[in-house]
DNA sequence: TGCATTTCTTGCCAAATGGCAAGCGTAGGC
DNA sequence: GCCTACGCTTGCCATTTGGCAAGAAATGCA
């Protein structure tokens, strides 16, 4: 019987059976109850989680204090904010449950013992970060091509548990548009 | 005597001065005529490059054809195609030589075995990563918060050698506007 | 040098998106 | 259960950006 987070070393293909559990042993329980922060900007993120439940959002606050989504997070995902938790400096994005969580996590010197330790666990390490990086530069491309709609379509398709479990606010923010196009955008779409 | 590579490692605070001179030991010379690929898109990536000099970009194609700029990288970067190198998988991007370029490259083997032997590399290796994911997270928050002026006023503040040396509809798609606005950008800001 | 190609600018107008404010509905706290 | 946030929609109009096409300027190549 294996848990959620042994699967998903497991299912990497970058890990073994028995190293994937040996590697979530290593994990701690959390839970989030809606609203609560994972992480508020100005600290350091110590926390490599695995969410087994439940949504979260990642957001900054521009220069005139609106918050800004820069992430959304559902289960079976890892989240953290990455610069941070690397570099164990004080973070600028916030991370918030957008509904109650559960998950499991590792803080920055238990993972750095488990990389020297399992050298399979840093290989995963690398993939989560690699995966990052590259679904944002999908998102960056769809930002400059594609018109507000099609994002939110996209989005839509990709997501529709977060974009039910969302204030319109937030995904308009995600999106780069205000809350009133979105409205407008869901109404025009609606017609169709 | 010690090569800018050598330095670049041992600036970043992760490598020690001996470390440094052994990796750098192992990259090979490169050189690139302004308009030459080290990346064409559908090929794996399989050299992570140091850039000694001149300047190069980044592109992908939209889907109606259009060559999108994703990147700039100038001298004292590393550059290359994360997704593609990391993952060994046919790269969506394409990196070319907006200068005549000279610099140091490693393959994918090549760095995971220094990866292995000098867990200083290996560090050095995920502060890159890290660095690239911060950057364009910064990259990101600016497409949805500021407007293309105050984008290009950015990117002149951050890379004036590169807009010299850039074409303007190659700015322009990395700004996520058109060239017909950006010339406009341009005029208005000249006459302030 | 001269021709051809590309790059940049500009005018005109259209389309997309934003700003503000009013109104409405709903959900949570007391 | 009521009242107050808050979240969402909508109308009106402003601003930003885009599309297209023509022409000027610069660049590369023969």
């Amino acid at each position: 019987m294996n848990d959620a987070l042994t699967l998903f070393l497991y299912q990497s293909g970058l890990v073994s059976l028995t190293g994937a559990q040996q590697i979530a042993a290593h994990f701690h329980e959390k839970t989030l109850s809606k609203n609560d922060y994972l992480l508020k900007s100005g600290q350091v993120s110590n926390e490599y989680l695995f969410v087994e439940s439940g949504f979260l959002r990642l957001f900054a606050y521009d220069v005139d204090g609106n918050d800004i989504t820069t992430g959304f997070c559902s289960s079976n995902q890892v989240v953290f904010e990455v610069s941070s938790y690397f570099n164990r400096t004080p973070s600028k994005e916030n991370i918030q449950a957008l509904t109650d969580c559960r998950g499991r996590f590792i803080t920055f010197d238990e993972l750095n013992n488990l990389f020297h330790t399992m050298p399979e666990f840093r290989e995963f390490g690398r993939s989560i970060l690699v995966k990052g990086f590259s679904d944002l530069k999908v998102r960056m491309l769809s930002m400059i091509t594609e018109s507000a709609e099609e994002r939110y379509a996209n989005l839509l398709r990709s997501n529709p548990e977060i974009i039910r479990n969302a204030p319109l606010k937030t995904i308009a923010t995600y999106l780069g548009i205000t809350d009133t196009s979105l409205s407008r955008i869901r109404k025009e779409m609606a017609h169709k």
